[in-house]
RNA sequence: CGGGGCGUGGCGCAGUUUGGAAGCGCACCUGCUUUGGGAGCAGGGGGUCGGAGGUUCAAAUCCUCUCGCCCCGACCA
């Protein structure tokens, strides 16, 4: 490709609405345009790079017995209800209606349109395991689309689908999905941490999430040496020690003291002695108590799974009506029999404890939870920074993440209710057990360039780079560089190559730093050597060049070529 | 949905407090010079100041409504 003739609007300056790296490269090398929030186009550049991922995809998807498929965006809202989904996906999910008043929904997901297939095909156990997959625009209407492509409103995901006879046969499924998983970003040349995470909206039996670490990313992890890594939605941990302090019953004024902070200072306590009462209020309308340690705290996600259900916080009106007390001065005593009280795995039994006295002003020191009476034991505590590891004991890292792919056992969760069954040995019909698997396309890019980018640009690992060679003619008024710029173009371009010549009548200081912008892995600069007979080639990433005879600038162009790659084939 | 910020040529911004001729830098076009890290000089084109309504002799500027974008939180496969 020559860049005088090709599309690639690079911004010198950075565009005022991006905030994070991925999104501001992604935008000054001309890679996507914003069309709305949460809504890009991608530009030739960003496409070379997105095709070249989906081709890594299509090819370890096929590796495992994947078949691509392509499913509508359009379906029909019925088939959501079907599942519940369609209550469950709330306002996430995109709602139209065709001309004659049907309801329809933008596809967030593929899983109903899935099982409706199988549904009307599959007979028999022979027919199984069936591996199917697309890649496929996604529609989820997000609360809050930002950070670029990490969190956008309609997105291209590859998802693939396991159809399976029995467990043991999902578990087969799904550990090949894994590995494959595995060999996909280790080929896009991605650091990434596997694990376990909640399932959330997709339900099921398990699930596994890949997670690139970036400061850019929304869901944390807590990780340890020895391996272990946890999504902090679920991650478990063995919480610090709390050094307490022997302390009698006694109610105490603490006029305007609200916060752990304030009232583990007035009352000479440390703030794990302090039980911390948060007041929720379930989406059937029962009021819950959670209690922590001081120095805790609350996992929503894992108190909605302690209570079986959604809970959001209770206004400060509603918690004054409940307990008597406003916020700031809740606890648990005396409120047993009024609301459910679930108390954190982490709150020890014989510590005394000081919490609110559920009275304006008044705290209370020296209760121990069996002053509470009824009450519920759970984990329901983020994990803290110094938690330790319940695998090996040492310190969990905390570390922000971005998620690229997520795999799920969902075994009958649809098949059952839509009622997808085949015909077992016994000639007994039972519902398939499916699994799901997705990675997000963009979030490979966003996700390479957030760990790979340095001051000057984009630093593409060579897999995935919309051209893996630029060569830059420093003046393209001398004949003389034009004409050996242009032979190792088209050499290179024989070899296979994908490769940028940029013949743009601009100073080289212009080519440079666009050349860096764009993050092509290897650059060759032909100018003031071309009188001595040599060439510059220089590896974008490592930052070293060397000047390299004319005649040689092909075979030591694929030299490093094929060892950049080399670097990323194999695990 | 709660809180905050911002909408002025393609991009980045000033001007808004205190109403009085729409500006600057970059980019773009033409010419000359220059050619190894975002060149210099000269000339030139381009903006109903997000939109609607109002106040006023006069509105980018004041008032009301509205749309959009970004950030934090809630939410999120």
């Amino acid at each position: 490709m020559l860049w005088s003739k090709a599309f690639i609007p690079t911004l010198k300056e950075v565009p005022t609405d991006a905030q994070v790296k991925s999104h501001i490269l992604m935008l000054r090398a001309g890679l996507i345009r914003q069309l709305c929030a949460g809504i890009y186009t991608f530009l030739p550049l960003g496409w070379r790079s997105m095709l070249r991922v989906m081709d890594i995809i299509r090819e370890e998807m096929d590796a495992i017995g994947g078949q691509e498929i392509f499913m509508p965006s359009t379906t029909p809202l019925e088939l959501w209800a079907e599942t519940g989904r369609d209550a469950d996906m709330g306002e996430i999910m995109y709602r139209i209606e065709d001309r004659k008043g049907t309801a329809f929904a933008l596809a967030p997901t593929h899983e109903e349109v899935i099982t409706d297939i199988a549904r009307g095909e599959i007979r028999s156990y022979k027919e199984l395991p069936q591996v199917w997959y697309q890649i496929q625009n996604k529609f989820r209407d997000e609360p809050r689309p930002r950070s670029g492509v990490l969190r956008v409103r309609e997105f291209l995901m590859k998802d693939a689908y396991t159809l399976c006879a029995d467990e043991e046969q999902l578990h087969e499924e799904y550990k090949k999905q894994e590995m494959a998983y595995r060999r996909i970003f280790d080929r896009c040349g991605l650091q990434y941490f596997v694990v376990g995470a909640s399932s959330g909206l997709m339900g099921g039996t398990g699930s596994e999430e890949f997670m690139v670490p970036s400061e850019s990313g929304e869901d944390i992890i807590a990780t340890c040496e020895c391996g272990f890594a946890q999504n902090l939605e679920v991650a478990k941990s063995v919480p610090t020690k709390v050094r307490w302090k022997d302390a009698d019953k006694a109610k105490v004024h603490t006029p305007e003291q609200r916060t752990i902070e304030q009232v583990s200072e007035f009352l000479g306590l440390p703030e794990g002695q302090l039980l911390k009462s948060l007041l929720y209020i379930t989406q059937s309308g029962k009021p819950v108590m959670a209690c922590l340690r001081g120095d805790h705290d609350l996992s929503e996600d894992k108190l909605q799974s302690a209570v079986g259900e959604a809970v959001r916080p209770a206004e400060p009106e509603e918690a004054l009506k409940i307990t008597g007390a406003p916020i700031g001065f809740l606890g648990p005593i005396s409120l047993a029999d009024k609301l459910e009280i679930i108390v954190d795995s982490a709150v020890e039994d014989e510590m005394p404890f000081a919490t609110g006295a559920n009275e304006v002003d008044y705290h209370i020191t020296g209760y121990s939870l069996a002053d509470i009476g009824k009450h519920r034991r759970a984990d329901i505590r983020a994990v803290a920074e110094g938690d330790l590891c319940i695998a090996c004991g040492k310190k969990l890292d905390l570390v922000p993440t971005i998620e690229i792919g997520h795999i799920f056992k969902l075994g009958t969760k649809y098949s059952k209710p839509m009622g997808a069954t085949f015909l077992d040995e016994e000639g007994t019909a039972k519902p398939i057990q499916m699994g799901s698997y997705g990675i997000g396309v963009g979030r490979i890019l966003a996700g390479a360039i957030e760990l790979f980018a340095d001051e000057d640009g984009i630093c593409w690992p060579i897999t995935i780079a919309p051209f893996e060679v630029i060569i830059t003619p420093v003046n393209v008024s001398d004949e003389a560089v034009m004409s050996v710029a242009m032979a190792i173009y088209e050499e290179l371009i024989d070899e296979g190559v994908e490769v940028l010549l940029d013949d743009r009548e601009a100073r080289p200081g212009v080519k440079f730093k666009d050349a860096d912008l764009i993050g092509a892995p290897i650059r060759i600069t032909v100018g003031k050597g071309v009188k001595d007979g040599v060439v510059e080639l220089i590896d974008r990433k490592a930052k070293e060049s060397e000047n390299v005879p004319i005649e040689d600038a092909v075979e030591k162009t694929l030299e490093l070529w094929d060892r950049l790659f080399a670097e990323l084939s194999d695990l």
